[in-house]
DNA sequence: TATGAATGAGATTTCATTCAT
DNA sequence: AATGAATGAAATCTCATTCAT
């Protein structure tokens, strides 16, 4: 999970920048990530952007091609990020080994890397409609994250469909994430983080024992 | 699940409408849904709506106070509808009866809400940012689902937390729901609500009994 | 030589216009063609072309798409003009008759018309640079001109390379024009006309006789 | 036909400039040139100067003054050498001496200099308007240029107005030359050359005597 | 009830010029 | 003498909304 350094639009690419540019530049990301965040991409005005990043609007355009420069240049950055993430998945039990808790650990690894990102990604549905490339950034992050994904379920649970399984844990693993940032569901994130990995358990290997010691014979419940 | 009849804005309220003007109306509607599902909110111009409406901008102020009126309009419409689905949940098992095969039907009938609403739904998130009323009305949705939701949660599974698990599973079943209509998770729909189903079981109740070795005299349903 | 009905660009097209909507076009138009002769196609703003025409920015571009495109459409239709203006170049003389006094005639029909176009048609080299489709307008303008020219030329001279001498008497024409026109060369316009009239005869059949008769006898000067 | 030292603009005059400061002020001065007639005045940007002189803006300010004084430079080190070459205009023949050939040959030079020049001095057009200095540089050349042609004029010709001649003949010797230049007279340039020779000296003396039948005994053509 | 036309605030982007090193 | 970075005024264009018939 590396951090990407940020890297500029077309004006950038292909300059040197002196440690000054740099400064420069670092400021834009960062003032546009925290406005996009904040107001969506279609409401965020390159005005608020060069503000917040104490900066001119012609100085923007020398790091940026356009709105939807800066904006794709920061999303490529955070989907990197999270694919990182997503490579690090942990295996999740079954034969090969791997412990629970080495992916709730993870889980609370992304939660924290969504809680950096999420306000950002929550945007890409604003910005990605009608556009190609970056409506792809989006679409190749969850693909790369469900592949990953699968690729645990499969060997944990050969019996279930990887894919499909990964993408409905995919789903149920950002939604969430989402609503507790959001403050929709307002519980502590680690309450949260709890029930997510105890459903993936479940989906995969079984119940969870809910109590110490689950009422022994007690057959699982018809459906 | 009544379809709300569609509600004209300030500019409408109190008049009564001839029947010439409730075609306008309801063509006014139509095509918001399309243009709206189409290109998300803030990229879908009063220009297209009136032409998809085959009217003139004029006539649609008659209607509609705004274009953001006419959004919350036909949001509230698709809010109530899916309101509606979601009171019809059936029971999830558990002690008090209820089938498995209830709640697969139900997710049929999700599944084809959403195909007709899932486009328009998606832009909420765009429309919102920034805007106290419309977040409302998807926050207030998802709020009522996931209640809906946790009530036979708490039924079927006292010893989960119900609210938690409802949000969990409601962002699996509506984020799937969307990866399949938008064709990035490329299945059946029915083999991805099968998923959804077994999921939701196995985190209720248990895991799916597998096919290699199913579980020998046990005479539950197969899922 | 009929006044083209000014035509729209992009937005325009396929509009029926009522009677407001035909005055504002032709205001703006009439405005452009102002604006753009006064100051050139870089220099004219959008601003003062629409001050010029009483109405508002919005309006200019429900009528044409850009500036380039109202520029675009004003020059066609003066080339339009001009082009049917060189369709009537009389016979030039020689064996199928035609006086010299019809091509004098013509030259001033030319003045005139030059007189109203010449300012916006001096702006063609500022705007067409660089840009294929203007320059085109421009390129064949010139190119049927002394087409039409050249067909007189060798009726008249047989001898003479028609193309050639074609171009070289509408550089002259024109240029000529210009310098009267733009003050550069202060004389009456009728002086100009004549003396462009007496060049062109010389160089269609031999030197104007200058003094009533011509000295007798006077062998052309050696070349 | 001296190629006139470029020369700097405001930053520069009083400056004595080392080799290195000659050679980065030749390089920006052909920069411009080269620019400046590829895309004309307004088109061209001080970013392109500076980029095809292997120079920055910072040191571009450091010779000129601005984007106009570095066009006004090389504007009139252009007019002084087309003004040096027009006083080099022979004798047009008639009482005086001076043959045809040494016209032709002068429209030769003539045609060549252009050659180098013509592309630059046509963005003239372009960059004058509404420009009082600029506009004055390219007035005087046409001024002297015309005023050089009159004088041989006056000297073959009596009979004719010399200054409007003048300025008919160097309108068709600057246009056509234009012409064949920029390719929308596609002809070998000599045969160009002759036509304008064959024009002028018919325009001074009479018509050139043709090869096929040159009309017997026939004076005069009927004017 | 309907509509074509008009509006103008406001958004993005450009680029000649200046600054600081 | 040179340069990378910064500036900001100004230009073009958009589009939700209102007007007038």
């Amino acid at each position: 999970m590396t951090q990407a350094a940020p890297r500029g639009g077309t004006p950038t690419r292909g300059r040197e920048l002196r440690a000054r540019g740099q400064q420069t530049l670092v400021r834009l990301v960062d003032a546009g990530t925290r406005v996009f965040a904040e107001r969506g991409y279609h409401a965020a005005r390159v005005d608020d952007i060069v503000k917040a990043a104490k900066t001119s609007h012609g100085t923007f355009y020398l790091y940026f091609a356009s709105k939807q420069d800066l904006f794709g240049a920061i999303a490529e950055g955070v989907a990197a990020e999270m694919v990182d993430l997503a490579r690090e998945l942990p295996s999740l039990g079954g034969g090969t080994g791997g412990s629970t808790d080495d992916f709730r650990d993870w889980l609370t690894r992304f939660h924290a890397l969504y809680g950096r990102n999420g306000d950002f990604v929550r945007t890409w549905t604003d910005a990605e409609i009608g556009d190609g490339e970056l409506g792809q950034i989006a679409q190749d992050l969850v693909t790369e994250f469900s592949r990953q994904l699968a690729i645990r379920v499969r060997a944990a649970a050969p019996d279930l469909d990887p894919r499909m399984t990964a993408f409905a844990l995919v789903s149920m693993i950002e939604r969430t994430s989402y609503y507790v940032q959001s403050r929709q569901l307002r519980v502590a994130p680690t309450a949260a983080l709890d029930v997510i990995a105890a459903v993936t358990r479940a989906a995969l290997h079984g119940p969870t024992p809910r109590n110490p010691t689950p009422p022994r014979g007690r057959a699982v419940l018809r459906s």
